[in-house]
DNA sequence: TTAACATGTAATTCAAGTAGTTACAAGTCG
DNA sequence: CGACTTGTAACTACTTGAATTACATGTTAA
């Protein structure tokens, strides 16, 4: 299956309030951004704060960022919408049988060979910040917007 | 979500297939090793076989390797197990706001992004061949054996 | 030819995770 | 106080994974 699209939600999260920084970003205002509901901008916006990238309060209008967007990275997101502190990327089939070889010795095996490509996943989203994100998204913005000028 | 544990008895299948090669392979014994059951054998065996490692046949016991050990490589299973031909990795939100800069980029600007780090796992999953996790599968049965007979 | 056995595959069930939705308690501020 | 917002819990619908059962199809040997 794939991954949540929490990750994906919650880069989108940062980005606007990076963006509309200007106004004041309330669930309600970024569920109609993300095209979800509240509830869930609110869940997400929780577990941001968890990992200390965004400020937001009770009863108080508004999420803000925690940190300068180039001190964040997708891995930071990554690692703080994703339940992935007690399961790991690769699932590894149970209770092999102990008589085989094979069944034996399998999991152990696995695991560091598992691992190191996790690794390398992670390290490819810890090497892109928000703030590459940012400016990726202002970069299209701006073609696209050109190009329906061009087109008039 | 983890990655579907196909992945892993996938591995599983072939590393047995080919410590034991002597005998006649059936979805039966091979559910015993893996401790499941035989259809489920049989279904991943078959995307084994549509991905040209093994060789079976209805009617005829038995699954063989159809390549070389040090021609199979992780990444060969992992695409002959998964159906991430037509599902990414990383799932992203859909029709988030068009009249938001941010929801009509933020796909755009996260798909490349995405891609570079599922490559990178890919990459790491490409540098291990089962030949590879054979040698540690013996390696890491042989440490355990002897440490038993010096206990005695 | 037939009986025994193996593979291929569909259907079913159960469990778990995702995401959408509603509802409401708790907190804030004019 | 009243309007608004966040934090959560509960519920539903949906999807996927995995286990299980059943059976059609194919092979082999007696």
């Amino acid at each position: 299956m794939s991954i949540s699209t929490r990750f994906s939600v919650g880069i989108h999260i940062l980005s606007l309030l990076e963006l509309n920084k200007e106004s004041v970003n309330t669930s309600d205002y970024m569920a109609k951004s993300v095209n979800t509901n509240p509830a869930l901008i609110r869940k997400i916006t929780g577990m941001l704060k968890m990992a200390g990238l965004v400020n937001v309060r009770p009863g108080i209008a508004g999420a803000t960022l925690a940190k300068g967007l180039s001190d964040m990275t997708l891995l930071d997101v990554y690692h703080a919408v994703n339940v992935t502190s007690d399961k790991e990327l690769f699932g590894i089939h149970e209770n092999p049988n102990p008589a085989c070889p094979v069944g034996r010795n399998i999991q152990s095996s696995l695991e560091p060979i598992f691992s190191v490509a996790e690794l390398a996943l992670e390290k490819a989203l810890g090497a892109v910040t928000i703030e590459d994100v940012v400016k990726e998204i202002i970069e299209k913005d701006k073609r696209s917007n050109s190009r329906k000028d061009s087109a008039i």
